[in-house]
DNA sequence: CATGAATGAGTGTTCATTCAT
DNA sequence: AATGAATGAACACTCATTCAT
């Protein structure tokens, strides 16, 4: 590898690096504030530079949140992929389905709560069209899900799909909300609650 | 009742009408929206006035926020009242106070959304220090009723309270994100098979 | 007279007399708080009466500081056309202006306050062009007299004609700021002493 | 001096000289419309940018005459320090603190015509609370400074010293209303002439 | 890469004014 | 005469964005 080489990587590298920092902090400063209630400033005041020098890294306030949404999206899908094709049951993929979630909570908490807290209204632009079918997609897996479990045998019958999806749903992204890293409960720990409580309730015996 | 106390009622109840019909609609605003990302122009367009003239009716969209949330705070904390106060066993009393919820989400739905959205933000303001107290009551409530119910033996013991509290508030305040009275599940409904959820789980028998 | 029209004189009166009223309690507020950063409901609140109300009694803002200034403006020019009309020595006609003016001070005060803060501004719009009359006419009032004192060895000769108009008529003016009925020192006592400051000085001797 | 301590310097000083620019054209539109009755925008138009890049240099208009007037009246009470320090006599003194005063008017005329009309107003509020401790420093000085003339035999004793203080301080101040730089009377001529009126008063002989 | 001065559209808010009652 | 709800233009101020340096 010639010097000219390392040094084009090393530039190159930098500055993929440097634009992973700038769009922790922006996303870290989103989470905590809301995406409207947040100033351009505020997120650079936080990286250390003038609000002006973002722009030599993004073209708009929308494209940092559209990379933070989008990286986030796609590495949570990757994940579920590896659990949805590994041939398992309805009760077991529901595990790996929720312990993969907060495993996606602990790495990328504040793209989830942006995600929670904003998709709704941003997906109303074209240039978020895909929190839309990502939306769909997630409640396609889950209800498909739900039914292969119910026709298994391993869930109950006599509830609503529609409303277990959601109650799933919410109750594990909202969790983005308060869970802090290096916590009292890992991620996993937390994951192996919930499952606790989906799968058998809070009632005794 | 004589003709002028009669009047007076009358401008005096229609004064408090239109205060509660703009704010419901600002209600309504604030939660599509974001508290931030309205204008205040948006919501007296919803209203049909012009943006001025709402401040013939409110301080500011401040006050606004602060008059919807504490309203709904209020008759919420009356609802528990009853519950709290009916000397229940720690398993009724749950039930009461998730009927009693979500009845709250069908009276309050918007106000529900924007406290689940914004209470954060807001509250770190001196203005919005209610807040703030709620939110421990509301913590206090839950954890000592959780606890009683594991006395009680009603409830397991080898869940972790904290996390069970957070579980229950998280799902039951997020469903008002999605619900929409008039739809296929009534309010007292979706409380039925969420109370099925949290006390038995979704696994089969 | 018929009853009739003692009833129309009545309503009549009755009108002026409110008008007046209205119009002291407006000058009283613009003298203070100054007529741009006055609200009209700030004198509506005075007055004891809703903002909108004034608009029975006036057409605008700018109409009540109109009848405001021209009222004090009649008044203070019939009192000076007494002292000029008199056949009085410079010396004396000086004397008797300086006392009319802090008589007129005294009977107008807010009103003189007014026309000292804003009638540059006001000036301007041709509405007021009376103001600019009235400065003109007072400007060549005061520099005749000077310089017929002069004339008449009543008063040094050595001194910037314009400079000692100005000197004179900015004193005796501003303090309409400051003056207070029935303090220490009544409209009579301070011009007596302004009087002899203009005409002696302080230097001992 | 390297290079970049040159730059440093540079840049620092261009932003105090374009902060002073921008103050001098704003205290110049304040002056002649006055403080509420001016917009920001009038005061960028007059500086030849718009209305918002006005807040990249001062937070706010309130700011904007806050620099305006403390910095005239640090000057104004180190100039005055000169002369009150130089163990003259009480007539001399005078004489001194009106040549001052009106140097003052010279280098700060728009500051001090805001200070004259708009002062009164501000000064109730905290942040320019130095108005009301410069005010009561101001009348100490003066009074302390006619009694001493009195009691070096220099002043007349028959006059309020309550009153030649406001007098004083009203006719010199009030000048800065008209005076015009490069008229056909220097700062200095008009000094000497109204020291003259103050002193010998107008009277012939 | 970053700065810093500026832009210009937009925000919450104010306020003189109107008008049906 | 006065109310009270509304208007609509204007205001102080914010902020995402641009660009010469």
């Amino acid at each position: 590898m010639s010097p000219r080489r390392r040094d084009a990587e090393g530039t190159a590298a930098a500055r993929a690096e440097r634009r992973a920092e700038l769009l922790a902090t922006a996303a870290e400063v989103f989470a905590s504030q809301g995406y409207s209630a947040t100033t351009v400033r505020q997120v650079a005041d936080a990286a250390g530079i003038l609000g002006g020098s973002l722009y030599y890294h993004f073209d708009s306030k929308e494209a940092m949140a559209d990379e933070i949404l989008s990286t986030f999206l796609d590495e949570m899908w990757a994940s579920y992929e590896g659990v949805l094709g590994a041939g398992l049951s309805a009760r077991d993929t529901l595990e790996g389905i929720v312990v993969e979630s907060f495993r996606t909570i602990d790495l990328h908490r504040p793209a989830v709560v942006l995600y929670q807290n904003e998709s709704k209204h941003l997906a109303t632009s074209e240039r978020f069209a895909y929190l839309r079918e990502s939306r769909s997609r997630f409640e396609e897996m889950w209800l498909a899900l739900l039914e292969r479990g119910v026709r298994e045998g391993a869930f109950r019958a006599d509830l609503d799909p529609g409303l277990v999806y959601r109650f799933i749903r919410d109750t594990v992204w909202v969790a983005a909300t308060w869970y802090k890293r290096g916590g009292r409960l890992s991620a996993d720990d937390i994951a192996k609650q919930y499952l606790a409580l989906f799968l058998e309730g809070i009632e005794a015996g």
